[in-house]
DNA sequence: CCAATAGTGTCTTTCAGACAGTATTAT
DNA sequence: ATAATACTGTCTGAAAGACACTATTGG
């Protein structure tokens, strides 16, 4: 664990060692499914609370980073790399594990739907996409994660290009309004919505869609890359 | 260290130990003083950064929750009690600390002038109130963190209440504006300041203030118990 | 031509920003 | 009366919110 340093090591100082703690990282994945906000939960198959289900998570190893952590873990959880990742707040109250004191650092994601596969699996346990509107029992202070997570990112996409992470490449405006409707959880005017959409300049239409259904065929659209200076201006800022 | 439960241990599931890390708080405590943003920094008399200026911070006991140890040691640097204390991010590269891998969970606290003790001393080291514009070097990733603490503070102060942590139990508008510009580092218009603090109905005049110089002496007001349904309609926020 | 969906423009209100003069006090 | 500081009101522009009709397609 510790490198034994030349000089000075945490091992030294006083006579008794220092207290220490196993890290965990817990991952908050969240992405739009089925017209509705998901989160991935696994199922537990050891103690402490066995047959719940809780948010993808593990121990920080030795000499690896809490990000790089979080996205081994979302990794193994989902299969998806190179994602919005971003540290949400850091649980260490000393009961929150029944084994015995561990900090975890939560983590969120965003995923597109189109990078997501479809079904993730783990080795270890079941894995499945949850709406964050019917949740079963979750273990250790999860749920309060997710919703800590789920403040953080409606706030955060309120005035941050955060929702571009929810999309796949290529969208229809429509469809990007639908996003934030199911992130938010409320509706939004869609005239005010493409006004907002073009004042900001974030989008840029592609091409057009064959209809799926019957109606007018909608424009593809897909996100500019942003001129981080004049969103400032706006008000408006990247996501981290 | 780990409680040696009945049950599952976490001593217990794999045959070697699980990887775990002496973990410390850092806090970044601020205030304004003599007109200034500052913060408390204490000098260092161990190694490794032997003689440089750090956030006054330590390792996290065996039974404490991180927040009360952040609050040991803002009490520790300072003296100050029952002050704004928010958690701001978590600190873990492997190789922030020479020593070995410590992670740190910095805190930013907010201290009204008037309850900060004038020279903040702790017996083992000692501590200093600098202007967040004049400052020394600094150990570890101290640096990163007080700018962290700097945005995330400015950020807040504009849409939460807060700006009223800074202040004492009762102030002049003039004074109000004072600190808001101070931390913002930029100047108000007095008008619109305060045609702001109205429609928000933040404040309520207790009195006269007797003038200290010339000129016409200014009221003294004090902070409202905040409506928090109220603000929420104005876009306006707790801090918490 | 009908059903279904995509796309667009205007009015009103609110709020932020810029800006200058009056009021009260001590000397 | 003068100097110093406290206090206040208006105009303008930008953006948000509310609201309804036209356009394009397939059947």
């Amino acid at each position: 664990m510790l490198t034994k340093a030349e000089k000075p090591s945490l091992e030294m100082p006083a006579a008794r060692r220092l207290p220490s703690f196993p890290l965990t990282v817990d991952t908050v994945i969240l992405t739009i499914l089925e017209g509705e906000l998901k989160v991935v939960l696994v199922k537990r198959l050891d103690e402490p609370f066995a047959g719940l289900w809780a948010l993808p998570g593990g121990f920080v190893h030795e000499k690896e980073s809490l990000e790089s952590a979080a996205r081994r873990e979302l990794r193994e959880a989902t299969g998806a790399q190179d994602v919005y990742l971003e540290q949400l707040y850091t649980f260490g109250e000393p009961q929150r594990d029944t084994r015995g004191r561990v900090v975890s650092v939560a983590y969120v994601a965003l995923v597109a739907a189109d990078r997501c596969p479809l079904t993730p699996h783990r080795l270890e346990a079941e894995a499945r996409w949850f709406s964050v509107y019917e949740l079963p029992a979750m273990a250790f202070d999860h749920r309060e994660m997710l919703d800590t997570a789920l403040s953080r990112v409606r706030t955060k996409l309120e005035y941050t290009t955060l929702g571009f992470q929810l999309m796949p490449a290529t969208f229809t405006l429509k469809e990007l309004q639908s996003s934030y409707e199911i992130v938010l959880h409320r509706s939004l005017d869609k005239r005010n919505f493409r006004r907002r959409l073009k004042l900001l300049d974030l989008v840029e239409a592609v091409g057009e869609k064959r209809a799926e259904g019957p109606g007018r065929p909608a424009m593809l659209y897909r996100f500019k890359d942003v001129d981080f200076l004049h969103l400032r201006e706006k008000g408006f800022f990247l996501p981290f």
